[in-house]
DNA sequence: TGCCATATTTTGTCCACACATAAGCACTAA
DNA sequence: TTAGTGCTTATGTGTGGACAAAATATGGCA
């Protein structure tokens, strides 16, 4: 038994044709709608059910199965991907992936430095001469408990940092509306043990397990915006992932 | 200065245009010819010069952006990402991107067992009844050097393992030549302390730091073919990987 | 001179169609 | 009975055209 599909197209709104199917079927695999392991009807099928076309049908369900909720196969069909796949790790910041899951994140300032960048940091930011770097260090934590140590360098021709606004808003969203884009990020995740500063600081012992990450980021310009060094606690922080084959 | 394009198209040959192109741009990026920074022709331009159309050549873009090495931006153009980007983490298995490395992977099977699952793990990889598992686990080296320790789970009805074929060929290369399909694994990185069993085996001091990495991996029916959990040496290993944002 | 409306350029979205190719199935012939 | 052959189905690839929307450049007007 195939599956149809019941999902609202509204032609006049500003999102793409394509990008509503998308929330559509998601939303349906998600409420459950759509059973894992579950066939659905061909592409032409569900195109003129929708009274879309099937290319439109098509960019729909290519995103679907880029990002691990679908999987299709030349002469057999498409299947909703057996259960439980999680969101693929997005370029987005602690901060939001926080306030999504509904914690009310805060942040400490504990250093708030501006000038001249280090040869290493213009290196990694490309910077060109005379761009400053703001360079800070923060600690965030959920509820009372510290959860991330975080050290950042941003470029200083993009926007304007101050400490009160790190604490109250978080980096990305002061530099989004600064308005930067950012486009891509390159990242890096190890392990560490704690020493005696960062344990005391995330309220741990030294020797502790931590998660590091270091990333950089990359506007849609091609500037190299921000680059960090992070570590976080491993009892209360992990990164997951979805990985598909092309 | 807008850049042209000079890949050679193979209309006979099996592998797509799209993808010819993208190999096309991606050789000329990571050559030099395409330098950072550097803005493209507009799509219907480089389109003729190949002699396709423009929904062809946009697809390959297309991709090439889902691999953060080209920058659109509407009414502006497209341009290359400043260089020093990585490939995205793939879908590959350590002894994959060890090879690839130049590296000469040895593998050890500490343990091997076939049997019934255990109920944890008929949960995750959703067993159907009489379906059971093998459960082996592995030290992998680099030469002289232990860098992991794998524990996996691999349901019984895919193929045949077999403790030498282990130690040979490495897990994901028996499934696929078993004519198993990887399209997507889900996977969590975390960090811990290594401690006296994982200390003496990978030859490092207990409480030094560990990456972990658990692993669910899907075949291109929905199946949940294998599911695993390693420890890395943290001073060896890191996870690597690009984000691109929608 | 300075600012706003307009034109141009370029990517974004959408549609209609055609043919290729892989998988599975039923039927046929040895 | 069995192996092979061809049909059917569904996705994969490629083309053509049309219009929308965003960013930038241009030019005219106050």
């Amino acid at each position: 038994m195939a599956a149809s599909l019941n999902i609202p197209i509204d032609r006049s709104s500003p999102v793409p044709l394509y990008h509503q199917v998308v929330q559509g079927i998601e939303g349906m695999i998600r409420s459950g709608a759509l059973e894992p392991g579950s066939k659905l009807e061909n592409e032409i099928e569900l195109a003129a059910q929708l009274n879309l076309s099937r290319p439109t049908m098509r960019k729909a369900m290519d995103e679907l199965v880029r990002a691990g909720l679908l999987v299709r196969k030349r002469g057999v069909g498409t299947q909703v991907v057996a259960s439980q796949v999680r969101r693929h790790l997005e370029l987005s910041s602690l901060w939001d992936d926080l306030s999504r899951g509904g914690k009310a994140p805060s942040t400490k300032v504990l250093a708030f430095r501006h000038g001249p960048a280090e040869a290493d940091i213009a290196d990694t930011l490309q910077l060109p001469p005379g761009v400053g770097v703001y360079h800070f260090t923060r600690l965030r934590s959920v509820g009372e408990k510290p959860l991330a140590l975080m050290e950042n360098w941003v470029r200083d021709d993009v926007a304007e940092l101050t400490e009160g606004g790190l604490r109250e808003r978080g980096m990305y969203q002061i530099l989004r509306d600064a308005g930067v884009n950012f486009r891509l990020a390159n990242q890096r995740i190890g392990a560490t043990v704690a020493d005696e500063y960062q344990a005391s600081l995330l309220e741990t012992a030294p020797g502790s397990a931590l998660v590091t990450m270091e990333r950089t980021a990359v506007d849609d310009t091609g500037r190299h915006v921000e680059t960090g060094r992070h570590v976080y606690r491993a009892d209360s922080y992990s990164f997951e992932m979805t990985l598909v084959s092309r």
